[in-house]
DNA sequence: TTTTATTTTCAATATTTTTTGAAAGTTTAA
DNA sequence: TTAAACTTTCAAAAAATATTGAAAATAAAA
């Protein structure tokens, strides 16, 4: 296969599978395009190569950069600004991991803590199913947090070396 | 707080939450108000609970049955379909680990595989670039896969146990 | 059978999300 | 300063996604 080819086809399937994980599809397309290039590219770059609009560009690297997984680079001569990716997919999972975490779960957790008084008999039915179900699942999102936590701070090599043995 | 506020709370709350996790809101919704419930409900009990039209709710729910999160129940002298969720957020979170891996992880390994190969020159910049990409990405996701094949696998004590003593 | 209850389907509609592009804003150089 | 290069904003338009509701299909009861 053409490496151009090759590229495009990477940047369609980035972009469908970012989508399903809170990074929209232009977002994911242009991270992917700053993955698999050489060089930092312009803004206009990424217009060309993928064919949106100037507002879209801007937005998304915005929301790339809030996300750390995109940095702006200064090139010593040129006006313009330029933005390179971050090339290591462990860091890049870890990112992702991270920045979930403080969008999802731990808002969800605050949120179980309002939920889980209920007024009324302890000992009823209705009761009880909302409240155990509530339990469980701070208990569950609890867990989660450390472990991923722990993910966030561990490197590859922890990763791959420890985690791996004890799975296999 | 009142039992039926709080539920109504946590129904809008989970609603949210699924969408980041590739579950559609109502979907999501249905999936709480059936968590939280003590008996199994009907299609026109979520209906009334959710106010949303049948069709709505028959095709959530079947969506919810094709994860395997909800179950149909059959109640002697009914002639409805009744539908219960499975009360066990470790069971519920391995079920969309399971489900997820298998329609998005599955096909991301399978398209790098078409994609590695490059014609050209392997020491030019570019296409070096792209193939480390690739790679590592491929590595990546392999390591992934094996990870959530083993949580999909264990049980919430081998969990909580094993890898948690592990990570602290 | 026929009737009635219930579930499923799906075209039309509504809603939400994303994208555009031109105007306003900002920065740098002359 | 002013002008040119570049970036940001955001209302309007387009695209994608979800929802409705009534008709068709199916299943159970009479």
């Amino acid at each position: 296969m053409k490496l151009e080819d090759a590229k495009k086809q990477f940047i369609a399937a980035w972009g469908s599978f970012g989508s399903n994980w809170g990074i929209n599809r232009t977002m994911a397309q242009i991270h992917a395009l700053l993955l698999v290039s050489h060089e930092p590219l312009s803004a206009d770059d990424v217009m060309k190569q993928l064919a949106i609009s100037r507002g879209n560009v801007n937005m998304n690297l915005r929301e790339l950069i809030d996300w750390t997984l995109v940095d702006r680079v200064i090139i010593t001569g040129e006006r313009k600004e330029f933005f390179t990716a971050e090339k290591d997919i462990w860091k890049v999972a870890r990112i992702i991991v991270k920045e979930r975490k403080k969008r999802e779960l731990e808002p969800m957790l605050k949120f179980l803590d309002t939920v889980i008084e209920v007024d009324g008999d302890r000992n009823d039915k209705a009761n009880k199913t909302f409240t155990e179900a509530i339990s469980n699942i701070k208990k569950f999102s609890l867990q989660a947090d450390k472990t991923l936590d722990t993910i966030i701070k561990a490197d590859e090599n922890w990763f791959v070396g420890t985690l791996l043995k004890l799975f296999k």
